[in-house]
DNA sequence: TATCCACAGGAAATCAGGGTGT
DNA sequence: ACACCCTGATTTCCTGTGGATA
């Protein structure tokens, strides 16, 4: 509180956050503002896909452009509704929540009804509210949507939209930061969602400066940021495939670092710190997130390697552990092995392990596993988990760990990795 | 060279929990 | 009360497989 104010408007650092000018996507906004003005003067936008990864500006700049339009319009602009299907994940809720959204009442209730009955009754909706219009549905992140059961026929109904509709008129425009996601798209929808297509390329260093620089001029107070902490979170986050999100992340945690230290002003070290908690943030919140069930897994490999350091960890060990910390736990499913095979994968997936699927001859097919994080970090976050029994398995040792099956069967291992 | 281990991982089925309208 | 809906988590069933060993 008594700190120096570093922070004048800390929301200009936000990823929602929509500056009044968008540095370096002049093409992109005149191809979308093509594209979608149309439907100023009545006709029919074609619908369209937008590709790029993470922190590239797609949604930006879709939401930059509806607001440009919006403003160039006096009567009637057109409704655009925004779906995260992050969020919003199953194609039951993308019609829920266009229609709760259209209608701004939470009128469809989250279950219970079946799909076509909402489908129907989102027909009349769209022309009873949007007369003469255009809505333009934005569907960010599809690729999730896609990659559920009945994510393509959903897609299908939207673009088939106008089809049932007498005055309004709508578009689905696409969001995707997977390339490869048309692949999944059943062929029906790929020729009617990919009439256009547009890619968002990677900032650079020196893109990615600029825009820090226009938006830590809004966001911090005089004299508190330097050129060479932008410089710094810039070249930082071009590493990783020019995410601005991450640039802006990196700037926004270092004033806070500062701030925390009473300074004045940022320095290089902030956003080297910056970098660091950013990382383990990122890991102590998905660990805390995981289900229960996915925890044990993880404390599973930890015991292992706590108890045995030297010992090659397999999918087997995991399961036999995982199945005894189960046991331990009082209203906790015993889950099989296919199951733990699902969270091993998961873990990897989120960087938290690593796990190679090798094949040992005539010892089988097994996944082995690596801790990739620090295993100190590791206990300090499973030391933090909700459960009464959770700080008593951190120091439990698996009974597969007290013979010395595992010993012999590692030693053969090793001889073969 | 055939065998066979110990799983991998896809697909479909099932279950439980949250709902609906009639 | 009843028949039926949607979802997410998990199980069941299954086929596939790399390479040391007999």
């Amino acid at each position: 509180m008594d700190g120096p104010k570093i922070f004048k408007n800390r929301e200009a650092l936000d990823p929602s956050f929509i500056p009044d000018e968008l540095p370096h996507r002049d093409a992109e906004i005149e191809q979308i503002a093509g594209l979608t003005a149309c439907a100023l003067k009545g006709d029919v936008p074609p619908n369209f896909l937008c590709y790029g990864m993470t922190g590239t500006g797609k949604t930006a700049t879709i939401r930059y452009v509806s607001q440009k339009l919006a403003q160039y319009c006096d009567s009637n602009p057109p409704w655009w509704i925004y779906i995260n299907c992050n969020v919003v994940s199953t194609p039951y809720r993308v019609l829920a929540h266009i229609y709760n959204t259209i209608s701004g009442k939470e009128k469809i209730p989250p279950t219970g009804l079946p799909k076509d009955i909402i489908f129907k009754k989102l027909l009349g909706l769209l022309d009873l509210y949007i007369k003469t219009n255009v809505c333009f549905l934005v569907l960010d992140e599809i690729d999730i949507l896609i990659e559920k059961k009945g994510g393509n026929e959903i897609l299908y109904d939207l673009t088939r939209l106008n089809e049932n509709l007498d005055v309004c008129r709508a578009n689905v425009i696409g969001i995707s930061n997977k390339l490869k996601f048309k692949e999944f798209l059943d062929p029906r929808v790929k020729s009617s969602l990919g009439q256009e297509e547009l890619v968002f390329h990677p900032y650079n260093a020196n893109e990615l400066s600029d825009i820090l620089e226009k938006r830590a001029k809004v966001a911090f107070q005089e004299g508190v940021i330097n050129e060479g902490v932008i410089k710094l979170c810039a070249g930082l986050a071009a590493k990783e495939h020019g995410d601005s999100r991450k640039a802006l992340q990196l700037l926004r945690k270092a004033g806070e670092h500062s701030e925390r230290n009473q300074r004045a002003f940022i320095s290089e070290s902030d956003v080297n710190k910056a970098q660091q908690d950013i990382e383990k943030d990122h890991v102590v919140e998905y660990i805390l997130g995981m289900p229960l069930q996915s925890q044990l897994t993880l404390t599973a490999i930890y015991l292992m390697r706590k108890f045995s350091k030297e010992n090659i960890i397999t999918s087997g060990d995991i399961y036999e552990i995982h199945l005894e910390l189960a046991n331990k736990l009082t209203n906790t499913k015993l889950l099989t092995k296919r199951r733990i095979s699902d969270y091993i994968n998961e873990l990897a997936l989120a960087g938290i392990i690593t796990a190679n699927t090798r094949s040992l001859g005539h010892y089988g097919r097994t996944k082995i596993i690596t801790l990739d994080i620090d295993i100190s970090l590791i206990e300090k976050v499973l030391s933090q988990v909700k459960h009464i029994s959770m700080a008593d398995l951190l120091n439990y040792k698996p009974l597969l760990l007290q013979t010395d099956k595992v010993k012999i069967k590692n030693n053969v291992f090793k001889k073969l990795l």
